[in-house]
RNA sequence: GGCCCCGUCGUCUAGUGGUGAAGACUCCGGAUUUUCGAUCCGGGAACGGGAGUUCGAUUCUCCCCGGGGCUACCA
């Protein structure tokens, strides 16, 4: 325990929030709630032209989704500009910042011709340093080292290091000035972000040692890829957070498995409650290498639990999820006696691995199929010589059967399939379509007693209705 | 190009100077079965390559190869 750490979540709002960027959320709330001390959210928007309250917005909302919460903030970096411009003006005063008017081409002409070297301007004074952007001072000698829970030691030349530009020609701050400025002002311990900000952190450095401040400790984790091994990206299915919750993934799950990306338990244990992850986390376990995200995986841990559910919460997060993406199906549902609502749960819930796949399979409980309509292919791989008789019979059993629950209408149906010598899957199949008006669906049984005895019966009348019209005089034919 | 990071089954991880290199997902086969799933059982599958250190390297060092990141008046 050390409830001094402070360990921060910046995000930039310059578009959804990535898988990855949940993971690095995800893995400094767990460092900070398995530690007690505090996480503050800090939204990196000093990029006017990229960054949108409509994409803050969403980032704020994935987190919410996720159940990831901090205790400070969130605060708008580019708010803090009159901070970070006094900071500026203390190395400007003092040497360690300098005014450069040299453009990006040129710099890139100058090493060049410069091989091995970095690149280091000269100051600018008086009316020419108006309208040239500042650059930090980086010395000509030594090197820079971060120290890494997760890399080691990392070092870098400070000769090989352009004097990098931390202000622009306006007189607004750059990444990673604004990066140190703050780290710095919120007094973090620890900065845990993506491997693709490790080449930034001697920069970040360099400003920390100018401004006489005391940097925090590092872990740099690795990036997450696709399944082509390219840096995740839209093109490999879900890649954010808002896609993963329409996709069905309940976050428990999405929370298990992130963590299991770049991160192991001693014991190599799969399944972890998020209480578990929040004991057992730690981040000098943390892997080296790049993790590929496999949705597949998801899939099967989301699977688990959506079964492990209580189904009280099982249909909470089914209602939540129509009303998201499917506002219609939303109504009907929401408009349904909760007994109704929980035992469409009950009969899916060892079936669906994510919450979108729920609806399509018991829709029927709630709405009235279009036996007319039924795909033909289904229907005639279904619907043979004999279906016509059969379901009359079954509609007969039905009438009879008494209670009418999943274990009697089972006893009987088969009694049924038993004195009719046919296969299960003749007499079954037949119904299944005739109730749900697809050949898959929740366990029939099951589905029989969700639905109701005048329903059933009704239902398995029209589906007759409909073989009578197709299969004349079928039943003098039992098949 | 320069600098930096990384490299155990297809994937995520575990692991050790001497192991039959382990688990999970996927895949394949089988069982169960009223459909699809789910479930159960079984199987296949890896230390990137080359030197060196060592009695012995997957494990330590170097080189190569491969992948990735940074190299912006983006973050």
């Amino acid at each position: 325990m050390d409830d001094s750490l402070r360990v921060r979540f910046a995000p930039s709002p310059t578009g959804a929030l990535h898988i990855g960027g949940a993971r690095t959320a995800l893995y400094n709330w767990l460092v900070a709630r398995g530690s007690g001390g505090a996480l503050i959210l800090r939204i990196e928007d000093t990029d006017r032209e990229r960054s949108t309250a409509a994409n803050v917005e969403q980032i704020l909302d994935a987190l919410g989704w996720l159940e990831l919460d901090w205790d400070e903030g969130p605060i708008s970096q580019h708010e803090r500009a009159p901070r970070h411009r006094e900071r500026l003006e203390e190395l400007l005063a003092s040497g360690a910042a300098y005014r450069d008017a040299t453009t990006g081409a040129e710099v890139q002409a100058w090493r060049r011709d410069n091989p091995g070297r970095g690149y280091r301007g000269t100051p600018l004074t008086g009316a020419a340093a108006g309208g040239a952007a500042v650059r930090l001072r980086v010395p000509d000698g030594g090197e820079t080292i971060v120290s890494d829970a997760i890399r080691g030691e990392v070092r870098f030349e400070n000769a090989l290091q352009d004097d990098p530009v931390i202000a622009r020609a306006d007189g607004s701050v750059l990444y990673n000035f604004a990066v140190a400025v703050d780290d710095a002002d919120m007094r973090i311990t620890d900065v845990i972000r993506g491997d693709d900000h490790l080449s930034n952190t001697p920069r970040q450095l360099l400003v920390f040692e100018a401004l006489g401040e005391v940097p925090p400790r590092y872990a740099h984790l690795p990036l997450l890829h696709g399944p082509d091994g390219r840096k995740l990206s839209k093109r490999h299915g879900a890649a954010s957070v808002q896609e993963l919750r329409e996709a069905g993934y309940l976050p428990a799950a999405v929370r298990n498995y992130l963590a299991l990306l770049g991160w192991g338990a001693a014991d190599d244990e799969t399944i972890l409650s998020t209480d578990e992850l929040v004991h057992r986390f730690s981040i000098d376990r943390v892997g080296r290498a790049a993790a590929i995200f496999d949705e597949k995986k998801l899939r099967w841990l989301n699977g688990r639990y959506m079964r492990e559910q209580p189904l009280d919460r099982y249909e909470a997060e089914l209602a939540a999820y129509l009303e998201r993406n499917e506002p219609a199906a939303a109504t009907t549902f929401a408009a349904a006696p909760a007994a109704a609502r929980l035992q469409a749960c009950a009969i899916v819930s060892d079936k669906a691995q994510t919450v979108a796949e729920v609806w399509p399979l018991v829709a029927f409980l709630f709405t009235e199929p279009d036996i007319e309509r039924v795909d033909e292919k289904v229907w005639r791989k279904v619907m043979k010589p004999g279906s016509r008789s059969l379901l009359r019979k079954a509609a007969t059993v039905l009438a009879a059967i008494d209670p009418f629950d999943a274990e009697t209408i089972e006893r009987d149906l088969r009694g049924l399939i038993d004195a009719e010598g046919v296969a299960a899957t003749r007499v079954l199949q037949p119904i299944r379509v005739a109730i749900s008006g697809s050949n898959v669906s929740p366990g029939i049984f099951e589905s029989l007693a969700a639905l109701g005895r005048g329903r059933s019966i009704a239902r398995l009348d029209r589906a007759i209705g409909r073989l009578g019209d197709a299969l004349p005089g079928d039943d003098s034919d039992p098949g």
